[in-house]
DNA sequence: CGACATAAATACCAATCAGTATGTTTTGCA
DNA sequence: TGCAAAACATACTGATTGGTATTTATGTCG
């Protein structure tokens, strides 16, 4: 990697850990340069303005981080209802980018940005879409092999799976890491008794 | 009500209003003055600073404003898997307060508030409180009546009910109001499941 | 009326904001 | 080695921020 690509690509990991505590409105640009020990023009080499590099921080830093955790387990052969939980699991005790108190980077910049920029709901629908594709699939897929019958529509299911997290993510916030046990005990009942 | 108290539950509103829309931190105070029609020495003379006005808010605003979606409805006889059903129902569906892209005002100030502010925290500790505890009280009935076995810990689904909740609300801000059909179709499915 | 608190209006302040203008250094490459 | 472009540094700008100081109006009670 280039020291140009070093210097970008450290501003945006920064700004993700300065946005992820602080909010993106509430996070300056003269927070992210002092952090980084980079100054303004580098800033505004590497980035047209805010948006832009708030935009890449999800592309890049979100999109790509949040993959894993999305799509590879959902497909490991084996029972669907362990991997949706296993998903669940190391969603909520990944501690890279995720902690109880800030909860989730990525719910966090939808609560605050989609229903203000446009872009940033486009660039956060993706990541979402993705992972609602992604569930869905793997609930289809278990629906033909037998392991469920298709008693639930697979893309409200996930719809459905998809808000709890989001919202344990939220309720964390104020609960602490004992709502993460109470919600996982519920969770796996909830998959347990799945037709 | 005085005038001078109709003032302050003007101003009040408007910023309820502003904030629901915008965020706390986002929304100025110039901005509620300027929507209010009122000046900041009028402001100033009803709140000590815009913390003290924000949890007003909590205090005044959303928290009487949150009981009878939460309490009422839960203290009705008959079917409590009905009654959190119609809970869920009310809840999303109540348009004085609530709009899918803009999701819950709780719930929002929790995601931008409660990481960076102990008063904040605190307030809306105490209306998350409540409604847990409410729910918590439903179950508990409904299992001493034999509507519901104790295979669930009161306070665990409770906790996963309040859970879903603040997660619709979240990602209806993206899937739009598709995602509160998919999520009450599932949500429905899993309270009639529940032993 | 007169006195005194309540309520509200006006003008201002230092700090911070995103962004720019203009310069200097570093790098790749002919 | 020379030199243009890329990469970064510095100093600044106008607008906006939360909050204050001071002044003015309004209501109330003796």
């Amino acid at each position: 990697m280039s020291k140009a690509q070093t210097t970008r690509s450290n501003i945006l990991l920064q700004a993700f850990g300065l946005i992820y505590r602080q909010g993106y409105q509430a996070t300056s640009i003269d927070d992210i340069i002092a952090k980084t020990e980079v100054t303004k023009g580098a800033f505004f080499y590497h980035f047209k303005n805010k948006e832009e590099m708030g935009l890449a921080i999800v592309n890049e830093i979100m999109y790509t981080g949040l993959i894993p955790y999305m799509k590879d387990i959902l497909d490991r052969p084996g029972n669907v209802r362990v991997n949706l939980y296993q998903m669940m699991e190391n969603l909520l005790h990944s501690d890279v980018f995720f902690n109880v108190e800030y909860g989730c980077p990525a719910v966090n910049l939808i609560d605050e940005m989609a229903p203000l920029n446009k872009s940033f709901h486009q660039a956060l629908s993706r990541i979402m879409k993705q992972w609602h594709e992604a569930i869905a699939a793997a609930i289809v897929r278990a629906q033909r092999n037998g392991q469920l019958t298709d008693a639930h529509r697979p893309g409200h299911l996930a719809t459905y799976i998809i808000a709890s997290y989001s919202g344990i993510r939220n309720t964390g916030k104020i609960m602490g890491k004992a709502a993460y046990a109470a919600f996982l005990d519920e969770y796996e009942k909830f998959l347990n008794q799945l037709t």
